[in-house]
DNA sequence: ATGGTTGGTTACCAA
């Protein structure tokens, strides 16, 4: 069973490339941030077509929005307001699991949160800057959420565009980015709360080592991604205790970087056994 | 220190 996240940084624009991801890895799952429309105008016959009927969508105008696009049923659907703000940032599904995974989890369904945790602005200070701030109240709100809604031993899954590189290894110069947002000292605390809220395990991070630079992003200001390689980890699969058992494989899809009008962000993509 | 690019708008904003 294969889960995929991106930020396509626009839908409609490149729903061609969705549909490529589609035909060569043939996900069951793929969430989607950044998908900037409404959903009257979300191009959901060209993913329909290629056999994902099952489709959640919460989108705005102009700015952020998410999406789910399945080949299995929902069992139910959510829309989360964050932040007291509807700004179309955080979507849950629930699936109805294969019978083997069932039975190896004790579980019939999972649920998948897909996140566009806000970007923060420029500077890494709440009191001069509210959209740092607004991201900091964001992941709270989501610590808080997990540790509500779920316990330990429930199957689950949140991921996304976290606009966080945590780790050492997830950016390409940790000591140049102490002060950039993305890598302060004070977002990774944060998001050191909501990792252990219920227990969380860092997919990607648990098949490549710590010390191995991983990156799901590079910037558009770069003339040549490859040759600069500045990059950071800011998209995530964080998976629950039962799921990690039954992880089989993982793939960051960078070659989508260098295509034709490329998102800044690539898939990132988890295999689970089924 | 600064600027570099892109997408959605339709004048700049957000990333």
């Amino acid at each position: 069973m294969r889960i995929v996240t991106w930020n396509i940084n626009s839908v409609r624009l490149r729903a061609p490339m969705v549909v490529q991801l589609m035909r060569e890895e043939s996900p069951d799952v793929i969430c989607l941030q950044e998908t900037k429309t409404l959903d009257e105008f979300f191009p959901h016959e060209a993913f329909e077509a290629e056999g994902y009927a099952h489709i959640h969508i919460n989108g705005m105008k102009s700015y952020n929005g998410v999406c789910i696009l399945s080949r299995l049923p929902f069992e139910g659907t959510d829309i989360h307001s964050r932040v007291g703000k509807d700004d179309c940032r955080h979507i849950e599904v629930s699936l109805r699991l294969p019978s083997a995974l069932q039975t190896r989890l004790g579980s019939d369904t999972l649920d998948i949160h897909n996140l566009y945790i806000p970007a923060g602005g420029d500077e890494p200070d709440r009191k001069i800057n509210e959209k740092f701030g607004h991201k900091l109240d964001f992941i709270d709100e989501m610590t808080e959420f997990f540790s509500k809604k779920y316990n330990k031993k429930d199957a689950v899954i949140t991921l996304g565009d976290f606009n966080i590189a945590p780790r050492e290894h997830d950016v390409w110069s940790s000591k140049q980015l102490q002060k950039v947002v993305s890598h302060t000292p004070i977002e990774l605390e944060h998001l050191g709360r909501m990792y252990d809220s219920i227990g969380w395990e860092d997919a990607i991070r648990h098949f490549v080592p710590d010390e191995e630079k991983c990156y799901s992003w590079w910037s558009y200001r770069n003339r040549d991604f490859r040759k600069s390689n500045r990059g950071r980890r800011l998209d995530h699969i964080w998976v629950t205790q039962p799921l990690v058992d039954n992880l089989k494989g993982y793939k960051i899809l960078d070659s989508y970087r260098e295509m034709t009008k490329p998102s800044d962000h690539v898939p990132v993509m988890i295999e689970l056994q089924k």
